[in-house]
DNA sequence: TTGTTTTGTTATCAAAAGATAACTAAAGGA
DNA sequence: TCCTTTAGTTATCTTTTGATAACAAAACAA
């Protein structure tokens, strides 16, 4: 409840991280590319192979817009899409060598910005760092 | 860099907070906003009272759109707009009672959600994890 | 075999969000 | 005073995104 402190450090965190990790890729997403369209291609990037399905529900897309949105991003040359042997129904997208090669630059730019608050710290600051970031991950932002 | 753990840790964290936060705010979010004007309400709920220029900065929107979703919220009555006396160029913007209530509630479901994943933890581990918050806040997402 | 479900596509329309130009009014500085 | 900067508004246009209907093909189950 509002009475609850950690709730409203839990608030003020996720507030944190969203305006901090905007800020971080804002200048560094490639132009040609719209946000929802930046979201897939990390999207992929993390999770290849994966269907046109799965996009669609871990990012509350419909299937029409996810499908268009696929679409534009395989003509730009960025996702390859390889029909499933077994269900000749579903498709394994994963990046091209291009997309690949965008994503890569994205988060070796904003690792860039990442390791500026990082550098300055000593070893066991970083790993408090690292303990911290399991923990969190652990009990609350679990999927 | 990508050899870094550290920094692989940040990207799959954040990720995992922007999913969360935005599973948990998702159907509770009131229908009459769009996404764009709840992000701004949010806002205003954490920092008011808040100049549009503020809100344009932080929110990476250009003055006139800003100007356009303030005015659509304070013709729904959430939002309360005071004259500077001392510039009178600039206008404190602050919640209604209205656009108060209506954040209060959304606030009050997600801790309910939150609440879900807190309950069976131990008073210790609770500890942790507001120790957790601040530290991550304090060394790595601060504004 | 015949229906049914799953996976994905195409087309179309509406709403939301972004970009830009042209403007007002107050503040501040020379 | 006059000029410039800052804060905000209005109007207009384009792009992006969301929603929906209608469809095809593969898988699956009766």
């Amino acid at each position: 409840m509002d009475s609850n402190p950690l709730f409203k450090k839990f608030v003020a965190f996720s507030a944190a991280v969203h305006q901090i990790t905007n800020d971080m890729t804002k200048d560094v997403k490639p132009e040609a590319l719209t946000p929802v369209q930046y979201k897939i291609l990390e999207y992929i990037a993390v999770s290849q192979p994966v269907t046109l399905s799965e996009i669609s529900d871990c990012m509350n897309m419909s299937m029409p817009n996810t499908s268009r949105e696929l679409r534009k991003l395989t003509e730009q040359g960025l996702l390859i899409k390889e029909t499933d042997a077994e269900d000749r129904r579903r498709q394994g997208i994963s990046l091209s060598p291009a997309g690949q090669a965008m994503v890569d630059e994205v988060f070796r730019r904003v690792a860039q910005r990442v390791s500026g608050r990082i550098a300055h710290l000593t070893e066991e600051q970083r790993q408090e760092i690292e303990h911290a970031l399991d923990l969190l991950q652990e009990r609350i932002f679990y999927v």
